[in-house]
DNA sequence: GGCCCATACCTAGAATTCGTAGGTTAAGAT
DNA sequence: ATCTTAACCTACGAATTCTAGGTATGGGCC
């Protein structure tokens, strides 16, 4: 029974953030991807494949990471992506941007 | 130079709160929970009024606030908005919602 | 009075992002 | 042989925001 996870419609523009994330850690296929961000939210977050992929596509053609066809672990064929320096330098900025909001957010909200 | 404040567009989805938050301090007109936003946030949030006014039409059809044509302190011509009880629980929704979701992305971002 | 500026409101349309809802291929298990 | 799951993809619609306009009015200044 547990609670579904949140699509992450609630709180969209992070999902590169943490596309980017996930790959700073390790070279990882898109469905990988998506798995490595529901377990390690706790299960909180989920991304459908349709946002998925067009994001892969967004940030292969932004230059921030790279993508070739492969095998999973499972001998399945994937597309590896692998973060690019300039998608690590990317993954500062918006690291650094997002905890700027989240701040100024948390001023409005105020402290109860 | 003071940096521009960030559009909201970085952070969807965070606005409706935003203003509920604002009304639940006082009841207030449209430019003036723009400004409330603005200068609360330390001069990080920026709310412009394409995306405002749209978005207080959109929290009084769903009724969490009511409006009415009043008179700001400046003897202007300006349409009041009040939270209504309904608002109110539903800004303790979002306000939850958003900690959840912020902690998730927290979890992924790690700790570094 | 006439002019300007700031306040205050509003809308249409484009851009972006996300979800829904499909569909395809192929590996491994039964 | 069939089923399930992993893995990928796309078209379309929904929602939100910004851009870029526009209108009205009150107060200050000349």
């Amino acid at each position: 029974m547990g609670r579904k996870p949140h699509k992450n419609d609630s709180l969209p523009g992070s999902l590169d953030m943490l596309i980017l994330r996930t790959l700073s850690l390790r070279d990882l296929h898109g469905y990988g991807i998506s798995q490595f961000i529901q377990q390690s939210s706790g299960d909180e977050l989920l991304v459908e494949e349709g946002s998925l992929y067009p994001a892969l596509q967004r940030l292969e053609l932004n230059g921030w990471i790279s993508g070739a066809w492969g095998r999973t672990a499972n001998n399945r064929r994937a597309r590896i992506y692998k973060i690019t320096a300039a998608g690590t330098k990317q993954l500062a900025v918006e690291t650094r941007q997002y905890a700027k909001l989240t701040l100024a957010i948390a001023r409005v909200m105020g402290p109860e």
